[in-house]
DNA sequence: CGATATTTGTTGCGCTTGACCCCAAATGGT
DNA sequence: ACCATTTGGGGTCAAGCGCAACAAATATCG
């Protein structure tokens, strides 16, 4: 009943797939608005309602009081029960969390971990996480799925982690891991290529069809692009690897680390050496930037040095991505959003005089606005994929009759 | 009744969309392989198909003789007639095609401008190739549009120069006068985005669907992209200047414009200038190295040595470029064809030494298939674009009754 | 406080489209 | 010459969405 390959139901498929994926992205509609976005008739868009509630995917509240005349509109938002598990594992920690649709973070969890997690020890964190949420925090918790966002190249095809330098994971089968562990759908993805998703559906790129994402963090420079309002993966899913690039250093002077990649020059330790620290936090870090500025002579004379090299050879990648793709928007996280922070027109129009001028005449430079919670909802976002892409085949797997 | 915004005509439009691309794209396809190939009922695609001739915009043809059991099954073919007119306004020269579906050249034509033509003189050009075909060579083309391949930057919205160096154009409204003087839809592309978008449909980069595009010619380094099999254009269309990045130059000895971008290090010039030639066609210049190199001593070490200068600056770029998008192929086109067929293996290495090595792995490094013919397809394809998008709105373009 | 206007949910009907079924046509093999 | 196989053609069927009429709920006006 549920499976036709003909495109007639595949009318069908895809209405569902718009409904769900606007209340999804645009948080709870009325159904009169949902007619107004989809252009779809109302009875239309009663009956898909209908079906996603009985799917139980979403649920139908009581119309918002609205000041304007005329019979309220029932509003459709997202069912409160429905999460994905959203896992970050790092150097330092696996971070968990429930996310809901529309990006709520239901439930969250820090594990710390003395030395580096093996992929088993995720999934094996990742399933009593879970359990944990069952039984307490979400008992009536219904789990879609897991996503898994890794710091390292995962391989589209299969989610296989080809290599996380930092974990020191190779060709780490951690999907299967988290599958055979929590029984539930796992997808994984790079980090930084999840963090553009996350920024483009709900952060800085939110409505923007094409646009530049690069993340500075400890272990490097990642990132993600958009091209045509999809996230660009290329042939194995390893686009965005912005880090490994060799952009043009104008002044020789500027080069620190010869033959070096942009994660070379363009560094947080190198940040971190200047302002005197061995290890921090991004707030941390901004702030001892800032006071580095503040002081006056030799201290304050360095910081600023090396803020402006690192700013200097960041405009050049840039720039080159702005001539390559011509994005509408370039967004900033982690530790360039703080080099870019310092001085942003200074970056702006570093950018601006080397990229092609039409090109630079549309890009805007933001610095990324989820925070921390970028990586849960761009995992969740993974986990939720299937689901979004076609509700009536996730909701009945293989309906008999 | 053609024109109804429900989303259940739009399945007959895609359906009707979906068989003419795939005529356009594999060539005549009997009705048998077109339901092969869409999964669509029989029945269907014998509506389909009918449709599509009574739009006069394919043909059916007797069954081609099969060595097979069972009733042959009738050829659906482009329609002979069916023709885009291509142009490509050059500094020295203007040259025009008639272009049917499928990419046959029909008729070409090429007219030698002495000094630079102005747009204006391009409408007038086209219109009279058009008389000329009309009453001359193809008396019974239908003409669905214009496609112009300009050499310089384009604006996506509107079809407007933005900029053309060579031509000396800016800001020319090339679209609207030649849709005046034709009285024909046009369409405008940059030159070498139409030609990544030929290569992908009809040359080296058929049936792949993540490909970078770079094309070496007089005027310096263009490109395109073609991202989840789609061109990639940018907000604006600009995208694809890969002439005007900076890539790195490892070793500073090989730097050659201070301050310069790619098109000022790897240029057309400077192998020109290796060989003692003050211009000289593609061909002619291949020559010229392939003897420079044949000759001992200091003329064919000074080649020598320019393009590895060349290749290993240009191998920077490539990695780059194979770096933030995962192409499973780059395609080299002009001079940079010439460039990597010197020593293929050469510049695959030293891209693979500089890209992320799973990157590295994914592609592909070949050169263009198409010659010269490809700036006519592509120019061709753009004006067809919105006829193969939707045949029924172009057929019909606004039916009373 | 009641009447009216406005907006929207609900229900039944009709249109369009593509799938399915059965028969006819064309071809190769026996 | 006959049969198996493959495919086109026409009629019928089911499904999905739009449309129109009616009902319900709310604000506004008198």
């Amino acid at each position: 009943m549920s499976d036709r390959n003909g495109s007639f139901d595949g009318v069908h498929r895809r209405n569902l797939a718009r409904v769900l994926g606007l209340v999804h992205l645009e948080g709870p509609l009325s159904r009169a608005r949902l007619t107004a976005l989809t252009g779809l008739n109302r009875s239309t868009i009663a009956a898909l309602a209908g079906e996603l509630v009985d799917f139980g995917l979403v649920e139908e509240r009581a119309p918002d009081p609205t000041n304007r005349v005329g019979r309220p509109s029932p509003v459709v938002a997202p069912h409160p029960a429905l999460v994905a598990v959203a896992v970050n594992p790092e150097v330092d920690a696996v971070t968990l969390a429930a996310v809901g649709l529309g990006g709520r973070i239901a439930a969250r969890r820090r594990i710390d971990v003395d030395g580096l997690v093996s992929p088993e020890e995720v999934a094996r964190l990742t399933a009593d996480a879970i359990d944990g949420w069952r039984s307490r925090e979400l008992p009536d918790a219904r789990f879609a799925g897991v996503g898994l966002a890794v710091p390292g190249l995962v391989r589209a095809a299969d989610g296989l982690v080809r290599f996380a330098p930092h974990l020191e994971w190779r060709d780490a089968p951690v999907r299967a891991f988290v599958e055979e562990a929590t029984g539930l759908p796992a997808a994984v993805g790079n980090d930084a290529s999840l963090g553009a998703i996350a920024e483009h559906l709900f952060g800085a790129g939110r409505g923007v069809d094409d646009l530049v994402y690069l993340n500075g963090g400890a272990s490097g420079i990642g990132g993600g692009l958009i091209v045509h309002g999809r996230p660009v993966g290329g042939t194995s899913g390893y686009a965005g690897e912005f880090g490994q690039n060799r952009p043009g250093i104008a002044a020789s002077v500027d080069r620190r680390a010869e033959g070096g990649v942009l994660e070379d020059e363009v560094s947080r330790t190198r940040l971190l050496e200047a302002v005197g620290l061995r290890s921090a936090d991004e707030p941390t870090l901004a702030a001892a930037i800032r006071d580095a500025l503040a002081a006056d002579g030799e201290r304050g004379a360095a910081i600023t040095d090396e803020l402006d090299r690192q700013r200097r050879i960041l405009a050049t990648a840039l720039a080159n991505a702005v001539n390559v793709l011509n994005p509408s928007l370039v967004i900033l996280g982690g530790f360039l959003a703080t080099l870019a922070d310092q001085e942003p027109e200074a970056l702006r129009a570093a950018v601006a005089a080397q990229a092609m001028p039409a090109a630079a005449e549309d890009v805007d430079l933001v610095v990324a606005a989820l925070g921390e919670d970028r990586l849960m909802i761009g995992a969740a976002e993974a986990a939720f994929a299937s689901l979004l892409a076609d509700p009536l085949a996730a909701a009945h797997p293989a309906t008999v009759d």
